[in-house]
Order: C-alpha cells, then sequence, then structure tokens
DNA sequence: TATAATCAAGACTAGATTAGTCCTATATAC
DNA sequence: GTATATAGGACTAATCTAGTCTTGATTATA
C-alpha cells in the first residue's frame, strides 16, 4: 500500500524516547506508556531493534533498553530498516534484472529516482535532530493551550 | 511495506501502453501479451482505470480500452491514485488529527516533505514522457544487441 | 540465595490485503 | 444473430498485519 506499517512506526517512536535520555535504560512499560504503543507488541519490536544493533538490552531488574550509538548518529532510514527491512519502492529496485523490464522500461528510472529522493529525506534526519524538534513542538503545544 | 503493489505496477504499464498509440482502442488480450500482465487480473485493473475517468471503454467486438485523455496531461501519480487509491506514506498525511500525536510529533513534517518530493517525482512524470523515453530506451537496448 | 523484575524467543491468532481466477450479464460490430 | 469485448462481482490461496500469550533465561537487590 505504500504505506509506513505499524512496526515501523512504533519503532521510530521507541527509539526516540530512548534518545531523549541516551544513557538511561528505558523498560518496555516506560516506552509503552510514553509513546501509546501496547507493551506485548513493542516488546517484539525492542527485540528486533536490540538483533538490529540499534539499541542494546539489559535483562533482569533494573533492565530495559538503550541507545547503543548517540542520538546524532542515527537516522530515521536505520530506525525504520532495522525493523521492516530495506525499502524498496517497487521490485525492480532490490536488484538488477529482479525485474525482466527494467532494461527497456521508462518507469524503472522515475522509481529509482523517487527512492533517491525519499532516502534524502529519511537520510538527514537523526534521531538527534527530531528529539530536539520534539521537545520546541511540545513547549510550542503547551504555550497555545496556556 | 512501503512498496507499489501490483495493481499500480500493471496499472501504470497498462495505461502507458495505451499512451503509445493514443487513438487506438486495445483490448485486454493485447495489452496483457504485450505488457505481460494476467489477462484476468488486468481486467478488473482496466476496470478501475475506466472508473476513474482515466481511460474509457467501448464493450463488444472492435471494442477495447483508450486514454481519455492526451498523454501529456496523464501523469504517473495520477495512474497509481487511480489504481491504488490515494497515496499516504503514513497514516498521519491522511488528515489532521487521524494521529492523535501529529501537534507534537517531531516525525510527522518529516513524513509530510517525504511524501510532498515523492509526489514532486510522480507528478512531473507524464505518460507522454514516458512513452517517449520508452521508445529510447528501447532502441539503446537493440542497439546495444546488435 | 531467594525473589522479583525484566528481556528473549517463539507459538498462536483474527482479520485484512494481495494477487489472482472464473462466471454471468450486457453491449457492440458486422 | 453471432462472435467479440467489457462490467460486475463472487471466489480463493497465500501472505501480511497487528497484535496476544507463554515459557525460559538473566539480573539487581533484600
Ligand atoms: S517500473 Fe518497470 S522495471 Fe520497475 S517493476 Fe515496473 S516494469 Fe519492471
Ligand atoms: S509520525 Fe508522528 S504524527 Fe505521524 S503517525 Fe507517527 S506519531 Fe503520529
Amino acid at each position: 500500500m505504500l504505506q509506513l506499517t505499524k512496526d515501523g512506526e512504533y519503532g521510530v517512536r521507541a527509539v526516540l524516547h530512548l534518545a531523549s535520555d541516551p544513557m538511561r535504560f528505558s523498560d518496555i512499560k516506560e516506552i509503552s506508556a510514553a509513546q501509546d504503543v501496547p507493551g506485548n507488541y513493542l516488546a517484539k519490536i525492542m527485540q528486533q531493534l536490540a538483533r538490529s544493533g540499534l539499541v542494546r538490552s539489559r535483562r533482569g531488574a533494573k533492565g530495559g533498553y538503550a541507545l547503543s550509538r548517540p542520538p546524532r548518529r542515527i537516522t530515521l532510514r536505520e530506525v525504520i530498516e532495522a525493523v521492516e527491512g530495506p525499502i524498496f519502492l517497487n521490485v525492480c529496485l532490490i536488484r538488477k534484472g529482479e525485474c525482466p523490464r527494467d532494461a527497456i522500461c521508462p518507469v524503472h528510472d522515475v522509481w529509482r529516482e523517487a527512492q533517491r529522493r525519499l532516502f534524502e529525506v529519511l537520510d538527514s534526519r537523526t534521531m538527534e535532530d527530531l528529539a530536539g524538534e520534539g521537545v520546541k513542538k511540545a513547549a510550542r503545544a503547551k504555550g497555545s493551550r496556556a
């Protein structure tokens, strides 16, 4: 459907939560409550993020998850691809020859460029950028309510 | 999965086929054979394209489909959205308030920009452009085989 | 060292979507 | 009238989505 799944969506929210206090370990319950994600579902996503190496985990009491790199070195695209797998806007971008028509197809190059531009956006935003923007936006929202 | 479906893919192929000879009516069998799309499946997609108004149909002997507008006034995005429905890279782009977090979410604006850039690409390619490019690409492929 | 907290792994599920097929009815050219 | 096409829709198998739940391993701390 050309749309981000909940896996990706929730994964980004979770990593962004960790980025707001990168050295602290946050557990599922905390992230789930703060980011409004079903706990049992989030557990699976955090495991995937841990397997991908983007976050590290600690089991047992006082355990939880923390980023394994500083927020400024984690891009939005990395988070999405860690939980959803690599992004390919169309099958012909998976690899050359995946679609037998790619050599003669005029649309192939359009998808290549579309994906390149999408990546430009997703690669240019780090978790540091977004966490900072989140603080500003929250302050604005609070201000306009007061 | 953030990927174009076969509906969209086949729809684009079909419209591009019609664009290569815009005044002629091509039937399912012809399009199916030329564009390598399962005939029964293509029939459903052509019906959707007809309902959307992008192509017109004629039933009975010598019937088939033709574009209802000149190729230069049909964009790639129009074709995709005619068969797949409107594109929203994330649910929060459907409408304001669709995601309750959009007012405070720093990622929201990133998706807005990502989608805007995707649309820039898809809106800028007309069926005329692509049909022309297709002829060139086919000639190149033939030349390099010779 | 017992216990409570916490993650890891994976089985399980209902419902939706994807990628089709197939059948009947209707319209049209000749 | 007949052959040819689309229109509409029922049907399907396989996969994906968005979860839930159970069991087992690890860790802090009383
Ligand atoms: S856009 Fe062209 S190359 Fe890509 S999948 Fe479609 S036909 Fe194949
Ligand atoms: S990106 Fe932000 S606004 Fe958009 S769906 Fe996710 S949380 Fe909601």
